[in-house]
DNA sequence: AGCCTGACCGTTT
DNA sequence: AAAACGGCCAGGC
């Protein structure tokens, strides 16, 4: 019994709202919070996806089951873990037709106003959002 | 037991 | 524009 039993539901909400990033897509870290109303919790949701299961380990959420390429920063970044962590995770992404880019600094992008997912943002009055927001859910 | 780190993020200097 | 600051909390040592 690795875990608290509330720790184990939240990590099963958070794979499970996960799979509901459709195919193509890319969502960040503090949505899929929020979608769970929990939006103090981004953090939590990259510590779930740290210990996700291998494909091989039978669990129900693993990493065959769960698409944990699609969710990335809130800057449109692939947030770097480890050594090439960044670069197998943009190339799952690339297998799914997600255009990734590179900057200068080989900080690794997508294009949230074109890939982005984001069923609960609502649309803002800001003046810096202007035009780019994310329409409502389906 | 405590201390530190970190697949994060909005707000406030 | 950029950095600091809280909030959050599981896991490693």
């Amino acid at each position: 019994m690795p875990r608290s039993e509330e720790a184990e539901w939240w990590a099963n909400a958070v794979y499970a709202a996960i799979q509901e990033i459709p195919h193509g897509k890319v969502t960040s870290y503090g949505h899929i919070a929020l979608l769970l109303g929990e939006p103090q919790r981004p953090r939590q949701v990259g510590v779930c996806l740290k210990s996700l299961p291998d494909a091989e380990s039978g669990a129900h959420f693993n990493s065959s089951t769960v698409p944990w390429q699609r969710v990335i920063n809130s800057k449109g970044m692939i947030s770097h873990r480890g050594p090439g962590s960044a670069e197998r995770q943009a190339e799952a992404l690339r297998e799914e037709g997600v255009e990734v880019t590179r900057d200068s600094m080989g900080e690794i992008y997508v294009d949230f106003s074109q890939y982005g997912w984001f069923p609960k943002l609502l649309p803002s009055e800001d003046e810096e959002n202007n035009g780019d927001l994310f329409v409502q859910d389906t």
